[in-house]
DNA sequence: AGCACGCCGACT
DNA sequence: GTCGGCGTGCTC
């Protein structure tokens, strides 16, 4: 009598494969992974039942090879969970579960600057009264959505501690998230110093062994508190208690590759089920989040002011209009003045893309990359023109192909374009850059934070990883170079990140730099973003831009599930869009269940080569649109060389 | 996703 | 004659 074993790879494949056991093995337990010969390979995969009796109409099943896993990863409790993601992700159990498990393939991750603004974190006396508000509303009400809305420095790690403790104390477990792995560190040793459990780490970055082990310390409850990125959403806890979210706006926790989960859809979906508490935190509220507090359905808890005193700095808006110069006659003063007076400045530019292009200013003529349909960014140190997004590279060009002009210009600022005006202006200063070029060569970020820290450069000069390392102690000028950049772009939550990005960066320097000076310069200083970010009124820009949100019938209005048919064959993707969106229109509308806007190409319309054509459902019923959608896919055979990525609640449609 | 099979074109 | 393009089918 033959032992039957049910399999799921890390595969497209949605059906589930069966199994026989020889005698003389062990069962293994569900959860744990085997290794199986499946077509003319062999394989991993993780067991997820024991039918009782052969699939019908299978002549011959074949037997497992041995058992890889001596403890199983996963209970049921999870692989429900995984069940859950692969249906609402539309991705396979075997890819959802080796998303969730330390067996993942690494996500890749934006190298950063190790904020280390925990240190700087003391244990009160005594909580202010908005931190003894905010934690007497969570432990004295019932478990569910919270939202500690306050600005940096305003006490709400404070809060997130004490209601770990308060969780801990009844037994209870604790997952930490932070938006990215540089972040982890601070709040390990935070935590650790704090609270007498042992505290696990769970991050891509970690080797294999190492997140094994830490997967294990905490399956085996030997570790009640889990800190780490997104995919530590996933952690297999007893007993959970609740999930810290902080920094709830950040994108990075969005994962970029299927399944295209969010960790904070995931922790509702956790907490909602184990009966949990989510406490989530930020300065700059997503919009939806801000939305549902609006609703009275995320409870808001305001910490207003800050704990260690300090107000916020005064910022100055310095337009930029007609200059073709990077740094305005404002920003050399102050940066010249914070000099004499023995201070320090940082330079945030808002990414090292979009900017620095080449272009011709007869006939306007741009040049991009031959594969993907981004400009390509001139780098001036390789004298070479490069595409941020295949990293294809080529000579600058002399006379425009278009039109045989000469007279070709650049426009937008790259960091090294920055870096040259400064070095004109101030031939005796000391200027460091960090970008993720002058990162690539290893050891360089800590030298050049180190130099800066001590004192031995004036300028620090950087990109979004320098965003987060504002608590130097000699900085006194923050600018911001172009605080509109990304603006432009064709994407709904455009205004959203430009205005988060510019309360964010003032309100740490002015944690850190209590008496300093913040200074924007803008192309578009009237726009709501930037006006309202730099007057500091959250509550009339998410008013406004609700109100935008409302009319495009955009989120927090409607869900929208992206679907982006990607491959080399212009033609074939095109028509395979076409007829993708006929099948599911028809439905859509008969049903009144949703809208089906395109197909259109991609903002971004071929990267690597591939031509990506999006189809975007703006729903009406979320869940029954995403039934629709599931029963099409499970039809649907996709041609060769083309691929379908479904993005549920997409956070950018690029 | 791989990996084989199989059926047509242009090379030693 | 065969090396190799990529269309098609299958994996318990």
């Amino acid at each position: 009598m033959s032992r039957y074993i049910e399999l799921v790879f890390n595969l497209p494949l949605n059906s589930r494969f069966t199994y026989t056991m020889s005698d003389h093995m062990p069962t293994p337990e569900l959860g744990s992974r085997v290794m199986a010969p499946f077509g003319r390979r062999k394989l991993p995969g993780f067991v997820v039942g024991f039918p009782s009796a052969a699939p019908v109409g299978l002549k011959q099943l074949r037997d497992i090879e041995r058992v890889i896993d001596a403890t199983p990863l996963f209970d049921d409790t999870f692989l429900e969970l995984a069940i859950w993601v692969s249906e609402m992700y539309h991705c396979s159990l075997g890819e959802a579960l080796s998303a969730m498990t330390p067996t993942g393939r690494s996500e890749r991750e934006a190298p950063g600057l190790g904020p280390d603004e925990e240190a700087y974190h003391v244990v009160p006396d005594q909580l202010s009264a908005d931190q003894a508000k905010a934690l007497e509303a969570v432990t004295t009400g019932s478990p569910g959505l919270y939202y500690l809305d306050g600005i940096t420095g305003s006490g709400k790690t404070e809060v997130f501690l004490r209601v770990a403790e308060f969780v801990l104390a009844r037994g209870q477990s604790v997952i930490y998230l932070v938006p990215e792995i540089a972040l982890t560190h601070q709040v390990v040793d935070t935590l650790r110093a704090r609270l007498s459990v042992p505290c696990a780490v769970l991050h891509s970055r970690l080797t294999p062994s190492q997140r094994l082990g830490e997967w294990n310390r905490i399956r085996s409850g030997e570790a009640r508190v889990v800190i780490g990125a997104r995919s530590a959403v996933f952690a297999p806890l007893q007993d959970l208690g609740l999930i810290v979210l902080d920094e709830e706006h950040e994108s990075g926790y969005k994962s970029s590759s299927a399944p295209r989960y969010h960790a904070r859809q995931v922790a509702m979906k956790r907490c909602a089920r184990a009966g949990a508490y989510l406490l989530m935190g930020s300065a700059t509220p997503s919009v939806e989040a801000w939305y549902l507090m609006e609703q009275g359905r995320i409870q808001r808890l305001e910490l207003r002011g800050r704990v260690a005193g300090g107000k916020l700095p005064d910022i100055d808006l310095v337009p930029l209009k007609g200059s073709d110069k990077a740094l305005s006659k404002q920003l050399v003063e102050e940066i010249r003045a914070t000099h004499s007076a023995g201070k320090q400045s940082i330079l945030f530019l808002n990414r090292r893309g979009f900017s620095y292009f080449f272009h011709c200013r007869s006939c306007g003529y741009e040049m991009k990359c031959r594969s993907c349909s981004v400009n390509l960014t001139y780098h001036k140190q390789a004298g070479r023109m490069v595409c941020h997004y295949c990293g294809y590279k080529t000579q600058p060009i002399q006379v425009c192909p278009d039109c045989g002009s000469l007279d070709l210009g650049y426009s937008g600022f790259g960091t090294e374009r920055v870096e040259e005006e400064l070095s004109a202006h101030f031939p005796d200063l000391r200027i460091g850059r960090l970008d993720s070029d002058s990162v690539r060569v290893k050891g360089s970020l800590e030298t050049t934070i180190t130099a800066f820290r001590k004192g031995e450069l004036d300028i620090l000069l950087g990109t979004q990883m320098v965003a987060k390392g504002l608590n130097f102690p000699g900085v006194r000028l923050v600018g911001i170079v172009m605080a509109d950049t990304g603006l432009q772009m064709p994407d709904f939550r455009a205004a959203e990140r430009c205005f988060g990005l510019i309360v964010q960066v003032a309100g740490r320097a002015g944690r850190f730099v209590p008496d300093g000076r913040v200074l924007v310069q803008s192309f578009r200083p009237e726009h709501a973003a930037v006006r309202l970010a730099v007057e500091g009124n959250r509550e009339a820009f998410y008013r406004s831009e609700l109100e935008t949100r409302r009319l495009l019938g955009f989120p927090p209005f409607s869900r929208l599930i992206r679907i982006v048919v990607r491959g080399k064959k212009p033609e074939l993707v095109r028509a395979t869009a076409e007829s993708v969106a006929t099948s599911l229109r028809g439905p859509l509308q008969e049903q009144g269940v949703g809208e089906l806007l395109g197909p259109a190409d991609c903002p971004l319309a071929v990267i690597s080569g591939n031509l990506r054509v999006q189809l975007l459902i703006r729903c009406g019923s979320f869940d029954r649109v995403q039934g629709l959608l599931s029963r099409f896919l499970s039809r649907f055979e996709s041609p060769r060389g083309l691929h379908l990525e479904i993005d549920v609640d997409p956070s950018a449609l690029l």
